[in-house]
DNA sequence: AATATTAACGCAACAATGTTGCAATTGATT
DNA sequence: AATCAATTGCAACATTGTTGCGTTAATATT
């Protein structure tokens, strides 16, 4: 099995993720960073740590990605099966850990993954707008 | 008020749209035109298909774009509001038309638009996996 | 049918994002 | 300390999408 190792930039990135507390692009990761490694470096710890399940991947409507940390233990099979919101406005996107969309499918689908990104406006930027 | 005009290439990749059963990428949709025009333009033509609301964007978990066609009639405020399946083996993506989520929000959120895509195996390579 | 208006186009150039190969480095294990 | 391979830096490349501008052509007007 492949072990993976604890490096400085991969502990500089977790500490990153553990302040925040909206998701994070890898550029804005990248820019936090202050160029401690390169930024092909970095794009290569966030695959690590998605891989690992420490990190998950968010996809939004306008294209961009984004990751956040995950705040759950890690189990067999691991789905992401809350939603994210992405607001228009700020252009953060947060998870919304409570939110779990239910849905019937038909028969013979396997889904191992789900994306489900609101977009519109935070309450942060629906309270500004008023 | 702009008016939107009716151009061989967008008439193209209208009957494009039309005879396909699956979601389409630009690049797909630009081997299918055959160079029929310059791939700014269909950039262009999709861009004004979404915003005219005949056709919608999806955005996978890979990141990857696709665009299907709408089967509704367009509304005040469209809101694409159905699942797609996005199949990790075939590539192939799919409006899942009649599979629609439900999900409780907190207050004050504004939601705009979703997207909600399932990846996995489809019927088809669910079936060939066994 | 000719003309006017401007949406749409082609092309070239650019920007952002992500990937790959390979030699050098370094974390973890013995 | 020596070993092994996971990780890194760097350069080069690929893909996807955007922008500016002069030209073309769809549609409305005369
Ligand atoms: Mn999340
Ligand atoms: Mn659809
Ligand atoms: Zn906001
Ligand atoms: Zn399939």
């Amino acid at each position: 099995m492949k072990t993976t190792r604890n490096t400085a930039a991969k502990t500089a990135v977790l500490e990153i993720f553990g302040k925040s507390k909206t998701a994070l692009s890898h550029t804005e990761i990248q820019k936090e960073l202050n160029d401690l490694c390169d930024r092909v470096t970095t794009y290569r710890i966030l695959d690590r740590l998605v891989n690992d399940d420490i990190v998950h991947k968010i996809v939004n409507l306008d294209g961009t990605v984004k990751y956040a940390k995950c705040h759950h233990h890690a189990q067999r099979v691991h789905i992401h099966n809350h939603a994210h919101f992405s607001c228009e406005k700020c252009l953060e996107v947060t998870c919304l850990e409570n939110v779990k969309p239910s849905y019937i499918l038909p028969h013979n689908y396997k889904v191992n993954d789900i994306n489900f990104t609101l977009s519109g406006l935070c309450p942060k930027c629906f309270n500004s707008n008023i």
